[in-house]
DNA sequence: GCAAAAGCCTACCGCGTTGGTAGGGATTGA
DNA sequence: TCAATCCCTACCAACGCGGTAGGCTTTTGC
């Protein structure tokens, strides 16, 4: 399960993509529209701030806003910074590599051969995704969605999204 | 983060895979092969048989022994009978569906279009691999660990496997 | 210069899940 | 009949998650 945390931020990240021009934004305004704790996104803010992505401005007229374009913001990046690292295992994890201690042989494990796959298929995606790229899907989804679905998979550069079926 | 229920449970299935012969294997024998706690280990191949995948006989002579061809045991239901479901965000489970209480449009959220990719990459990877494949892996490489690594990305039918260069 | 709006900082906390352990009962083969 | 083995129930410590509380600091507008 992805956190919440993350999934906040990445809310928040489409929320302020959307309003770069209007200047900072303050916390409760993107809690409001996006139905956050405002308390919480408050914390979480203040981590992309730290991490470098979002700048803040203090007092009234004050608020959030990129701090970079959209374009050059990673999804990968994002989730890391506040959740930490996402590999499925501690041994596939480059930023926090260690030694599953039950693992006899590391080169022939099982669970580590078989994860190795989701997780690179994981990093592709999320670390190939910018959050530019996201707002685009966004807007391509609610074009979609308002026109009846006419022009559906038109997902731009976009993932296999092959007819797969598989339960869960 | 896998769990270890399911790590230990991948694992005592490729080594029944590998001792489908010699009938019957006591929990302890798996154990202590593959460094597994006895009692909790006695609890996941439980849990294996109630699926499906395992037959049990007690006794002396007695043990735990695959039901079924290793080719028709598909790795992502191991770990949804272990673990449950295995979707990023309870939006996107099939089989425990529940709408996010603070996603407000669902069919334009940021946050499931990014993560849908990603279970369908992981789903396609883990519901398309067999315990045969993963076991042919496994001795795939070991075989290139013994021969000094000349075959490598010798992956059967294997996943993408392309070169990322990803952080964690 | 003062009030109000906003960000910043520290501390805390209930709850559920994870990763087990303990102990004993039920079966079955030699 | 003994011992090996599976089966079942109960329990439990530790940790992470998803917040909440409360106050301090900075900045703007009047």
């Amino acid at each position: 399960m992805l956190p919440m945390k993350s999934r906040y931020a990445l809310k928040a990240l489409v929320f302020l993509a959307r309003h770069q021009v209007d200047g900072p934004v303050p916390v409760a305004g993107i809690a409001a529209a996006e139905a956050i704790p405002t308390k919480f996104l408050e914390a979480i803010l203040l981590e992309l701030r730290n991490a470098g992505i979002l700048t803040s401005r203090r007092g009234p007229t004050g608020g959030y806003q990129l701090r970079v374009e959209p374009s050059t913001v990673h999804l990968g990046d994002v989730i890391r910074n506040l959740s930490g690292p996402m590999a499925p295992l501690p041994c596939l994890s480059k930023s926090a590599y260690h030694r599953c201690t039950e693992c006899v042989d590391e080169a022939t494990c099982a669970v580590r051969l078989l994860m190795a796959d989701v997780h690179a298929q994981t990093l592709r995606i999320l670390d190939g995704t910018t959050l530019a790229q996201l707002v685009a899907r966004v807007d391509a989804a609610a074009a979609g969605e308002a026109e009846g679905q006419s022009q559906r998979c038109r997902t731009p550069d976009g993932p296999v999204s092959g007819k797969l079926d598989f339960i869960d």
